[in-house]
DNA sequence: TATATATTCAACCGAACGGTTGTCAACCGT
DNA sequence: ACGGTTGACAACCGTTCGGTTGAATATATA
């Protein structure tokens, strides 16, 4: 992998196939087929989908008889999660500006105070 | 777009330079060549960079002379950071986990305590 | 009108993506 | 040793991506 952890966490995650896999290992740990038998597609593009996973850090892969179980590791979403609260700021903003705003409305309805 | 939203914005954001734009933008609102000045590349190449992000819901663009200045949007962060919230327990309880097994290994250093 | 600036559009390129099919290896239970 | 299941790997195909270049479009200013 030579392009940076964050980037390849992203790419993997936008794509509503790689977000079902993730949403089905939550809860618990599974089989390719296990994990392809939902997806009408072949299970040799599930397990190219398991690779990007794996090679964002998003799943580990076992070995127990011949199945090689799947498990959800969530440390690259942490960061995933930590870099976006970097903007939390500015949708909080926006709920405050809305808030205001609805406060103001509220106020001018009973009242003729203004801010 | 037809593909759905939040796999839109997480493409997006799947780009060192556009989460430059996306950084930048933070600071204020910015034209293209503002932009595409500390970027090593062409300002068409800017341009597509902004409609992707512009096509995820990110940024916003209004005119002012013959500029088209840039401003973040940012709800479509946010909806991001609500989906990726879903798996906050699992760090959680990796975090825990650590924390658990650090404890324990404590425990076991002052007595022969199991468990 | 002409000219400079800011930005987009269109065509093209190589690389990566998302899927297929076919083949092959590993492991299981007779 | 055999047949069945699980899974990966390689080759291929059409589309999208990220970039280029060159021409076109707006908008201000002289």
């Amino acid at each position: 992998m030579r392009i940076d952890p964050l980037s390849a966490t992203l790419h993997a995650l936008a794509d509503p196939t790689r977000r079902a896999l993730l949403a089905r290992l939550a809860l618990g740990d599974a089989s390719v087929t296990e994990l392809g038998a939902p997806l009408d597609m072949s299970l040799a593009a599930v397990s190219k989908h398991l690779k990007v996973l794996e090679g964002a850090g998003l799943v580990s892969r076992g070995r127990h008889m011949q199945w090689r179980p799947c498990h959800l590791e969530a440390a690259p979403l942490r960061d995933a999660s930590e870099w976006l609260e970097q903007y939390r700021r500015f949708w909080d903003r926006s709920i405050d500006a809305l808030a205001d705003h609805l406060a103001t409305i509220q106020a001018t309805k009973k009242t003729k105070v203004k801010k």
